[in-house]
DNA sequence: ACGAGAACTTAGTATATACGGA
DNA sequence: TCCGTATATACTAAGTTCTCGT
C-alpha cells in the first residue's frame, strides 16, 4: 500500500468510511428476575412487597450498599427521587424516606449469590463460558467491505444507577433499560438487517456510510448518544490510529517554528492573542488537554488548558531556589487531580499576573479564549493541527528520546524492559496518568520481598557448595549459582519496577498516544520479543505498526 | 460564523481469566 | 491440582473534535 495514497484518501475523501456493513444488532441485557419471596425489604421496620418495577431499582440499591457513595446526600437524593418515579401511586405514597428503607436482605442475598457463583462446579463454569463463547460469535463480529471485524462492545449497557467520577451531580440516579424502540440499527442497504426480539421494533434502520457506528441509543442520564463500534484491531479503528500518529510527525517537523511564533506571541499588545500563546505553552511543555467549557451542574467540575480558572493557579516570583515559579492545582478528565510546580519564562510570568489581575478566583484564567479559537489559530499554523496533537507529539517524542538515554545494549532482557518501562513511565508522568493504588499493593510489594530474601538465601547456599565443591564439580556448581543470581536479578527488576508504578498507570499511554513503531523498532534492534511489551490484545491493536517498523524506524 | 449535537478518542476501575508456586 | 495473586479484558464515563443546520 503507498503511503502517499492512503494518507490523501483519508485526508481527502467525501468522508464514506465503508462501502459494505453487515451485522446481527446489540444484544440486550437480561430481562430482570424478580426476588425470591423470601428475601424482602423493609420499610420502616415493617415488611413490604415492592411491585416489580420498584423492587428492580431497589436492587441497583442494595447491590451497592457496601460502597461509600450511597452515603452521599446528591447520591442518595437522586436515586430516591428516580426511584419514586418507578413505584406504584400506593408505594409512593408509603416510601416517603430513604432513610427507613431496609435493603439488608437484598444485599445478603446478592453476596449469597456472588458466593454462589465463584463456587459453581467446573463443569457449571464451562457451560457459562461456552454460552459466552457462543454469543460472541453470533454477535461479536460484522462484516464491513470484505472483512470480518471484531465489535468493541456488541451488548448494551444493562440498566442501573449512574455513578459518574469525581463530585457528580447526577450521582445516583437510575439509568434507564435500553429497549429495542430505543436503538438506530446502521449498515448497509444490501445488507441482511439485525431483526429486532420478536414483538418488538427498531426505532430505525438507517444506511450512513459517512460513520463508523453499527448500533446507537440515546442515554438518558445526560442525554448522549452511545455506539457500538469496531474494536481497536479493526481495519477502520488501526487505519485511524495510524494517521494520528502520522499528524503527530508532521507537528514534529514544524514545533520548532511554533514555538517560535507563540514566544513571539507573549509580547503582543493584544491581550486575547498573548493568552492563545500562554495557553498553548502550556499544552506544549506540560501536555495539558485542550480544556472545553462544560455546563454547569450537568457534570463534575473539572478543567482543562483553556477552562483553567484564577484559583487553579498559584505564582510564586520565587520558589525553592527558583525563580517564576506556577503552582498547578486543579481538577482534570476523570476528576484526576493535576498537581505540579513548574518555573517558567520570565514574559510567561509577566502575563499570567495579568491575566489574574482583578479577577475573583472562579475567574476565568483565559477570558479571551477557548478552544474553539485556539484550534482555529492551530489550522492556520499546520492543516489539520488541534490541541491535542501536541499531547500525542510529546509523549511519543518522549519516549523515544527517553529509550535512546535509558536503553543499554550490554544490558539483559529483564534490565531493559524495566528501562522500556521507565521510559513509559516519565511519558505517564507527563500525560498524568493516574491509578489508585492497588488495594493488595502493600502485600504484594511484602510477597515479593520474601521470594527475593529466600533467593539470596538459595545463592548463598549455591555459593558455599561452589568452594566446597571438587575441581571437576566447579563448572557445573559455577552455572549453577549463575542461574540462581540471573534470578534474583530478575525479581529485584520486577520489585523495582512495581514500586515505581505504584500509582502510575502506564496503560492510557502506551495504548493511545505511544507511536507503537518506536516500541516495535526498540524491540527489533535490541532483540527483544515483542510479547514482552504487548499483550495479545495490544498486539492486535498495532498489528499495523508490527508490520511496518524496522529496527531504524524514526517518529 | 457559530453553536449544538454527533461522532469518535481517551480514561480509570471493576471483573474475569490466566498463571505460577505450594 | 488447587489457590491466591497478577494480568487481561470489559465496561462505560468523560473528554476532544467534527459536522451540520441556521
Amino acid at each position: 500500500c503507498d503511503i502517499r495514497t492512503f494518507q490523501s484518501s483519508l485526508r481527502y475523501t467525501d468522508g464514506v468510511k465503508w462501502k459494505f456493513l453487515e451485522h446481527k444488532g446489540p444484544v440486550f441485557a437480561p430481562p430482570y428476575e424478580p426476588l425470591p419471596s423470601n428475601v424482602k425489604f423493609y420499610y420502616d421496620g415493617k415488611h413490604m412487597k415492592l411491585s416489580p418495577g420498584a423492587e428492580e431499582v431497589a436492587t441497583f440499591f442494595a447491590k451497592m450498599l457496601d460502597h461509600e457513595y450511597t452515603t452521599k446526600d446528591v447520591f442518595r437524593k437522586n436515586f430516591f427521587k428516580d426511584w419514586r418515579k418507578e413505584m406504584t401511586s400506593e408505594e409512593k405514597s408509603k416510601l416517603t424516606d430513604l432513610n427507613k428503607c431496609d435493603f439488608s436482605e437484598m444485599s445478603e442475598y446478592f453476596k449469597a449469590q456472588s458466593e454462589a457463583r465463584k463456587a459453581m462446579t467446573k463443569e457449571e463454569k464451562l457451560k457459562i463460558k461456552e454460552e459466552n463463547e457462543r454469543l460472541l460469535q453470533e454477535y461479536g463480529f460484522c462484516i464491513m467491505d470484505n472483512h470480518k471485524e471484531r465489535i468493541a462492545n456488541f451488548r448494551i449497557e444493562p440498566p442501573g444507577l449512574f455513578r459518574g467520577r469525581g463530585d457528580h451531580p447526577k450521582m445516583g440516579m437510575l439509568k434507564r433499560r435500553i429497549r429495542p424502540e430505543d436503538i438506530i440499527i446502521n449498515c448497509s442497504k444490501d445488507s441482511k438487517y439485525p431483526k429486532p426480539p420478536p414483538g418488538t421494533k427498531w426505532k430505525e434502520v438507517r444506511h450512513d456510510n459517512k460513520v463508523t457506528w453499527l448500533v446507537s441509543w440515546t442515554e438518558n442520564i445526560q442525554g448522549s448518544i452511545k455506539y457500538i463500534m469496531l474494536n481497536p484491531s479493526s481495519r477502520i479503528k488501526g487505519e485511524k490510529d495510524w494517521q494520528k500518529y502520522e499528524m503527530a510527525r508532521r507537528l514534529k517537523k514544524c514545533v520548532d517554528r511554533i514555538r517560535a511564533q507563540y514566544r513571539e506571541d507573549w509580547k503582543s499588545k493584544e491581550m486575547r492573542i498573548r493568552q492563545r500563546a500562554v495557553a498553548l505553552y502550556f499544552i506544549d511543555k506540560l501536555a495539558l488537554r485542550a480544556g472545553n467549557e462544560k455546563e454547569e451542574g450537568e457534570t463534575a467540575d473539572t478543567v482543562g488548558c483553556c477552562s483553567l480558572r484564577v484559583e487553579h493557579l498559584t505564582l510564586h516570583q520565587e520558589m525553592d531556589g527558583q525563580e517564576y515559579v506556577v503552582e498547578f492545582d486543579f481538577l482534570g478528565k476523570d476528576s484526576i487531580r493535576y498537581y505540579n510546580k513548574v518555573p517558567v519564562e520570565k514574559r510567561v510570568f509577566k502575563n499570567l499576573q495579568l491575566f489574574m489581575e482583578d479577577k475573583e478566583p472562579e475567574d476565568d484564567l483565559f477570558d479571551r479564549l477557548n478552544t474553539s479559537i485556539l484550534n482555529k489559530h492551530l489550522q492556520e499554523l499546520m492543516d489539520g493541527l488541534t490541541a491535542k496533537v501536541f499531547r500525542t507529539y510529546n509523549a511519543s517524542i518522549t519516549l523515544q528520546q527517553q529509550l535512546n538515554e535509558l536503553t543499554s545494549s550490554e544490558d539483559n532482557v529483564p534490565a531493559k524492559i524495566l528501562s522500556y518501562n521507565r521510559a513509559n513511565r516519565a511519558v505517564a508522568i507527563l500525560c498524568n496518568h493516574q491509578r489508585a493504588p492497588p488495594k493488595t499493593f502493600e502485600k504484594s510489594m511484602q510477597n515479593l520481598q520474601t521470594k527475593i530474601d529466600a533467593k539470596k538465601e538459595q545463592l548463598a547456599d549455591a555459593k558455599r557448595e561452589l568452594k566446597s565443591a571438587k575441581a571437576d564439580a566447579k563448572v557445573r556448581r559455577d552455572e549453577k549459582s549463575k542461574k540462581i543470581e540471573e534470578q534474583l536479578m530478575k525479581l529485584e527488576v520486577q520489585a523495582t519496577d512495581r514500586e515505581e508504578n505504584k500509582q502510575i498507570a502506564l496503560g492510557t499511554s502506551k495504548l493511545n498516544y505511544l507511536d507503537p513503531r518506536i516500541s516495535v523498532a526498540w524491540c527489533k534492534k535490541f532483540g527483544i520479543p515483542i510479547e514482552k511489551i504487548y499483550n495479545k490484545t495490544q498486539r492486535e491493536k498495532f498489528a499495523w505498526a508490527i508490520d511496518m517498523a524496522e529496527k531504524d524506524y524514526e517518529f
